[in-house]
Order: C-alpha cells, then sequence, then structure tokens
DNA sequence: AATTTATTATTGATATATCAACAATAAATT
DNA sequence: AATTTATTGTTGATATATCAATAATAAATT
C-alpha cells in the first residue's frame, strides 16, 4: 500500500463533516416533508440575503456551475418560490428574487437552519469556531 | 434578512473548502489528462488499502451511496483498473479489487496527490492540523 | 428443513456537478 | 457606427447523489 489511510487525510476528513452534516440537515427537511433539497436551500438564502442577484453571481456566491444554478432555479421556479425578473435595458440577466411565499417560507425554516448550525458546533467555545474558521480559510487560499 | 451572512456559517465553510480543494485537484487531473474523476480516484485509493473489499464496506468507507458505487465500478471496470471478483459460496457479494493495471496507476499517481494534501496543509503547524482534526470529528459526532 | 428476515447489489427516477458548445447581447475596440 | 470581444444564461452529455423498488441469496428463526 503507498500513501498511508485515506482516514487521516484532512482533506478527506472534510469533505466527510460535510456530508454526514449534509445528511442530517436533508433528513430532517425529509421527515418535516420540506419538499426542497439542501442546495435549494441554500440558493433561496443567498436570494433572500440580497434581495435580488443574477444567476452568475448566485454560481459565485454558492460555488456551484451556472449550468446547475439555472436548473435549480427552474425547479424553484416551478415551486413558486422565485422568480426571474428581466431587467429593463439589459436582455442578459435576471433579477432573481423570491416571490412572497419564498420570503415567507425562508422566514419559516430560518429557526430550524439555525439549529443544524448550533448542533453543529455543541461544545465549541467561540475560541474554538473562530480557529475553525481561520484554518478552513487557510486551506481556500492553499487551494485556489 | 433573517439569519445572518451565509459566509459566516461554519458549514458553509466547510462545504466551500471541500469544494474549493476538489476542484483543484480535478483541475490538475484533467491537465495531465488523468482520464479519471476524485471520487474515482478515491474509490482506487480505497480498494488499494484493503486490497479486496466488497461494494458495500466501499459505500460505508467513502461515504457514499451503494448505489452511486455501483456506478462508478462499472465505469472503472471498463477502463480496465479493477474487476469485481466473485467469492466462492457467496453469490451475493463481490471482491473488488484492482487489477495489476489499477495497481500501476494508483502506484504512479500517489506522488502527486501527496503533493495536493501537502498543499492544502501549506502553513500549518502540526498542532494545527492535529487541532483542526479534532474540531471536525466533534462536528461529525455532533451530527450523527 | 422450511419459512422468515436481513443483506447485497442493481436499476429507475430525479437532482446536482461539470464541461463544452451555443445564442443572445452587452461592453470594448477600432 | 461597425466590428470584435467578453459575458450571461441555456442546453446536451456524462458523472455523481439519493431514494425507492427489486432480485438474489445469505442468515436467522421457527
Amino acid at each position: 500500500m503507498v500513501g498511508g489511510n485515506i482516514e487521516d487525510v484532512i482533506l478527506f476528513q472534510i469533505d466527510k463533516t460535510s456530508k454526514i452534516s449534509k445528511k442530517y440537515s436533508q433528513k430532517e427537511f425529509d421527515r418535516i416533508n420540506l419538499g426542497i433539497t439542501i442546495e435549494q436551500w441554500i440558493l433561496l438564502k443567498i436570494i433572500e440575503e440580497f434581495e435580488h442577484i443574477s444567476q452568475k453571481e448566485l454560481a459565485d456566491k454558492s460555488l456551484r456551475d451556472p449550468a446547475s444554478i439555472t436548473r435549480t432555479l427552474d425547479i424553484l421556479e416551478k415551486k413558486q418560490l422565485l422568480l426571474r425578473e428581466p431587467i429593463p435595458n439589459n436582455r442578459r440577466q435576471y433579477n432573481i428574487k423570491l416571490t412572497t411565499e419564498g420570503i415567507t417560507f425562508v422566514k419559516k425554516h430560518m429557526k430550524m437552519i439555525k439549529e443544524h448550525r448550533k448542533k453543529s458546533l455543541e461544545g465549541f467555545s467561540s475560541e474554538e469556531v473562530e480557529l475553525l474558521r481561520n484554518l478552513l480559510l487557510k486551506i481556500q487560499h492553499n487551494m485556489r
């Protein structure tokens, strides 16, 4: 065997942590029949933060491919949680905005999301959280 | 806006770090025309570690769905990097093993993979690495 | 031993990830 | 102003993620 145990690799543990956390949240979503995926939620949340945003910006902020954003927006538009608003004098971009329904939806479920975030950091001191954040940012910087 | 900036969420940063790192490695794979994906590499590496392994175990160790493993193994089998070896007196499982070609492949590219791992931790003290590992394991524990 | 239960791998359906090619069009250059 | 270049969003192709249903069969129970 070359290269040791993959469980010892930090990048593997980072990915594992992400997968476990996403699975937990998705299970909770499904348990209450939320009807959306984690990825869909993240888009809704980003749109809510910025009120209106282009698909390009959405792709950048979510670190997803524009093609993937197109398809997820189609789904969320069908669910009537958001809309693509045409921009006057700009026929290349749209303003992506939440519908009233979408705003209500995000507000309604934000509490649960916050509980998931809190749960993930149970037993952490605020110093540990900041340390973890900085170490993650350092890796991001290293890999750019 | 409810719930603050998503960039402040640790789980978001963990996922972001994973995505950035995977993109880096995949770009390097593509640059040298390696012909496989990161996920395919991870399976090859796990199989190499265990010499022979069932698909169920492979799914557990990689934190992937058995259905997804089936499909990726099909691809890797077509590339002749591994094979599904029947187990005597057990017609439900296979021993997944690397072919000679697969073993050579993993050996050949392990150096590059180690460089990626090293690059991700540039500027880290060994204490920081261990701290990061423990914080990640703590989150994994919290979210189980 | 026969029946029931649990496990393993596969397939289908739907969502996401990525790249490449493309159309539309905005922005920059000449 | 006309042409060139760059940007934005979409679509197609292929890989991955997940769940549900299924077939085969191993393991447990009666």
